[in-house]
RNA sequence: GGAGGAGUGGCCGAGUGGUCUAAGGCAGCGGUUUUGAAAACCGCCGACGGUGCAAGCUGUCCAGGGGUUCGAAUCCCUUCUCCUCCGCCA
């Protein structure tokens, strides 16, 4: 979502966005759709002001004038209630290709299509050249019994798992070590609702074009998110911050729900891709000011890394391309970590963070403004990145460190997450 | 789940059918005074939209939606949220 001045006055340089997002979006289709609004605008605007005008006149109005008046009043009003549908009907129109305006993506960001276009910025650690045949994550949960892989799916459906012993113990001591790592970095740790309602996912962007991505509790109107920025972000729509309150810097966690609708088939082996995991999220609001959001942008991504670090995973940062950033995002970096199972054993880079500005696109769609020092509204800018999602962050853990005999060694700082436990032995 | 109460600008708060064009206060902004600050005093000050080169003119908004009326913050219906009490409950 855009300005619509903004996007009047810079008509093609929002084409081009479009394009290069690859949006679906026929510009001049809201273009026209803002020219009826605006035309039902004026035309309705007139016959209220002549209502208005007139029930101000009645009071004062003598006996022989009143009922010449109030005749006027019902003429009036009958051509309010022709009108009045016709504004809605065109805002109607208006709003749902507002809903669809994507973000302009900062300069730095690659024009291209897909995954291929987007630019590596640098790889951290180097993949181990292992002496043996590694064993990918799946065998090795399998062997430690870290996994219920077949009773879930008989009562839960596809893609749904149950983690078992040190499988549990792993997921919780990554997802603490993530949460003192932020809190450590000033970050404020919130467990938020993770059911909520149409106006968040709507407001945070992942609807109306999201729809199909997420689990509805349709009883209940209510909708399970799939990331904690949904509940992040929105715990503040509506509100007014002082410039002073700013930035402010929020780590969530939360399980995450995502029915992976159009991935079917894809990636079904394994923990890459589930319906249901847990993932601790950054969230900031800054002020709307592009060189401040960059610096809060490289942040996020240095506490990812960091956290990358502490679990000694080898990764790569890449810039995302316009073709593979989102509809409100202005620029994304992906992290992937190196999972030696991958393609086949040969070991791959796979996403397991995502660092993305939106600029005001989510302040704007959730009401979220900011009194500015001048005294004047804006639209804070927000900004998110994962710190580690589980189970998917244990697939590079257990297979970069696995030992000949299928035993984890596991890295330092997560020994005192497991209880001073160093090394996983697979049981008997 | 049942009964009752409440929701007004960034915040507090007055307002029960027609000068509401929403009082008043706080906060904010500008100024006077001051070595500086505070205090005091003076002035400005809701949001969003339409129109216009501009000054301005104009519309909408009193939790959301719908209704009654020539006219609604105010009356009616409904939904949501919060509070109190009752019930149920980890």
């Amino acid at each position: 979502m855009l300005d619509i001045a903004f996007i009047r006055n810079n008509a093609d340089a929002v084409r081009e966005a479009i394009k290069n997002k690859r949006c679906d979006l026929d510009l001049d289709a809201l273009l026209a759709a803002d020219r009826a609004r605006r035309d039902a605008i004026v035309e309705l605007d007139k016959k209220r002001a002549r209502k208005n005008e007139i029930a101000q006149l009645i009071p004062k109005a003598t006996k022989e004038e009143r009922p010449v008046l109030i005749e006027e009043g019902k003429a009036v009003k009958a051509g309010l209630e022709q009108l009045e549908p016709v504004l809605a009907s065109a805002n109607q129109r208006f709003e749902e290709l507002m809903l669809r305006v994507p973000s302009m993506p900062r300069p730095e960001v690659p024009v291209g299509r897909g995954e291929e276009d987007n630019v590596e910025i640098r790889k951290v650690g180097s993949p181990r050249a292992f002496a043996f045949t590694p064993k990918d994550h799946v065998e090795l949960m399998t062997l430690h019994r870290m996994v219920n892989w077949d009773g879930p799916r008989k009562y839960a459906g596809g893609r749904s798992y149950a983690l078992m012993g040190t499988g549990a113990l792993l997921e919780l001591a990554v997802t603490r070590l993530a949460v003192d790592t932020l809190v450590e970095r000033g970050l404020t740790i919130v467990i938020p609702p993770v059911m909520v309602k149409e106006r968040a996912m709507t407001g945070t962007g992942f609807f109306p074009l999201g729809r199909e991505e997420a689990y509805s509790i349709s009883a209940d109107e209510l909708f399970l998110v799939g990331t904690s920025e949904v509940p992040l972000v929105s715990l503040h729509c509506d509100d007014v911050f002082d410039h002073s309150s700013l930035p402010i810097r929020y780590a969530g966690i939360s399980n995450c729900f995502r029915r992976e609708a159009g991935a079917y088939g894809k990636d079904t082996k394994g923990l890459y891709r589930v319906h249901q995991f847990t993932k601790v999220e950054q969230v900031v609001f800054c002020m709307p000011d592009e060189a401040i959001a960059e610096r809060e942008h490289y942040a996020l991504l240095s506490n990812a890394e960091a956290i990358l670090a502490k679990l000694e995973i080898p990764y790569r940062v890449a810039i995302a391309c316009t073709g593979e950033i989102g509809l409100g995002q202005t620029r994304k970096h992906e992290v992937e970590s190196w999972m030696p199972g991958r393609d086949d054993g040969k070991g791959a880079y796979n996403e397991t963070h995502s660092c993305s500005t939106l600029g005001d696109f989510q302040a704007r769609r959730s009401n979220i403004r900011v009194r500015m020092p001048d005294g004047s509204m804006g639209y804070p800018f927000t900004l998110n990145n994962t710190a580690v999602a589980s189970p998917r962050i244990l697939i590079p853990l257990l297979e970069n460190h696995q030992n000949a005999d299928g035993s984890i060694t596991l890295p330092e700082a997560l020994v005192p997450y497991m209880n001073g436990v160093r090394t996983l032995t697979p049981p008997a």
